[in-house]
RNA sequence: GCCCAGAUAGCUCAGUCGGUAGAGCAGUAGACUGAAAAUCUACGUGUCGCUGGUUCGAUUCCGGCUCUGGGCA
């Protein structure tokens, strides 16, 4: 008998999590979350992170548990919630992954073998610095020679793509287009429901740029401050996040509020598009508009029920 | 009330020496294999404010009107 495993993604700010709490204590469910800014501690208001109270006692998990200059990467999520989930099951329990980052879930629903070359950070400064001389398309150039099949398919200007392409050539000394061979192989390791909570764009970017404003009412410019007091520095990764790249630019005095607002805006609602772009292209998820629903019990009551004739039938 | 400047894409504006128009931003669609809230690709038709006139032809020139700035009273 499989493993069970229930999948609720969207779109920030669709309102995933008040939906996952209400499903989560039906379902006896425990959340692993599958957001890569929230793994950040400290890093509360800007990433919307769910607070205690608000967790009504359903356990969750990676969530919280790093410090902003933690390395983490889409390897390390497989390899901790695949764990999980085979946890949870072992305790009779739903295991339910809720969250928006594209890659982190699809690490876990499709048969993403990563290849075994670990970031090696050397090689990657020396090639931002050949790029940085000679441009993006001489380290492209070089590509080409060593992995053709890849070097067509990634753009010129895809810097951090070219990088990586090279990075897993010169660890492995096989090609990244022979790892992709088996790209985008479901997996049947999981006796899997998928769901995806959307509603109305213009709502939606609406709700976007109110949940901004009131982040910003709730300190997120402490937060911040904050942050970079305790002595991280600007240029981590989660400090690259939506909110925070933004608000250290203010801050540096590089942006005016307001504009560091509207970038911050802007950002977030690119972000959604481009998360509904990646969630498209799975025909195994179940769309779910919440513009359908008259109130939050009827909509939680239908994905109760899908979640149940799919997994419990 | 008078004078001046505007009115063109969702927004800010450019332009057409008269032959129905194009930038930036916003937006839309897509890609994505160890940084992924990252990174990258593609996409530009709109009563050129309304209404008369001149003209083969007006968004463009001329008149009137409406609206918006600014100034003078």
């Amino acid at each position: 008998m499989k493993e069970k495993l229930f999948v609720l993604i969207g779109p920030t700010a669709v309102g995933k999590t008040e939906l996952s709490i209400d499903l989560a204590k039906r379902l006896n469910a425990e959340i692993i979350s599958a957001d890569s800014m929230q793994i950040y501690k400290y890093m509360d208001i800007g990433t919307a992170k769910i607070t205690e109270e608000e967790m009504e006692g359903v356990p969750h998990h990676l969530i919280d548990f790093l410090y902003p200059d933690e390395e983490y990467t889409v390897s390390d999520y497989q390899r901790d919630a695949s764990r999980l989930i085979t946890e949870i099951n072992a305790r009779g329990r739903l295991p339910m992954v809720v969250g928006g980052t594209g890659l982190y879930i699809n690490s876990l629903v499709y048969e993403l073998n990563f290849a075994k070359a670990p970031p090696d950070e050397e090689y990657r400064v020396e090639l931002e610095e050949l790029a940085a001389n000679h441009g993006i398309e001489y380290i492209h150039d070089l590509l080409s020679k060593v992995d053709p099949e890849s070097a067509k398919t990634i753009s010129k200007k895809d810097k951090k793509r070219i990088i990586r392409a090279l990075e897993v050539y010169k660890t492995t000394g096989k090609t990244m287009s022979e790892y992709n061979k088996n790209f985008r192989k479901e997996t049947d390791k999981y006796d899997l429901c998928m769901v995806c909570l959307n509603m109305d764009r213009q709502k939606l970017y609406d709700r976007i740029n109110m949940r901004v404003d009131i982040m910003i009412e709730n300190g997120l410019i402490d937060e911040v401050k904050g942050i970079l007091h305790k002595g991280y520095h600007k240029d981590l990764v989660s400090l690259k996040g939506i909110g925070y790249k933004e608000i250290i630019e203010y801050l540096d005095g590089n942006l005016t509020l307001d504009e560091a607002i509207e970038k911050i805006k802007k950002g977030s609602r690119n972000y959604a598009k481009r998360q509904l772009t990646w969630f498209r292209r799975d025909k195994r998820i179940k769309w779910v508009n919440k513009d359908d629903f008259d109130d939050f019990h009827q909509l939680s009551q239908y994905v109760y029920d899908y979640v149940i004739s799919t997994l419990y039938k």
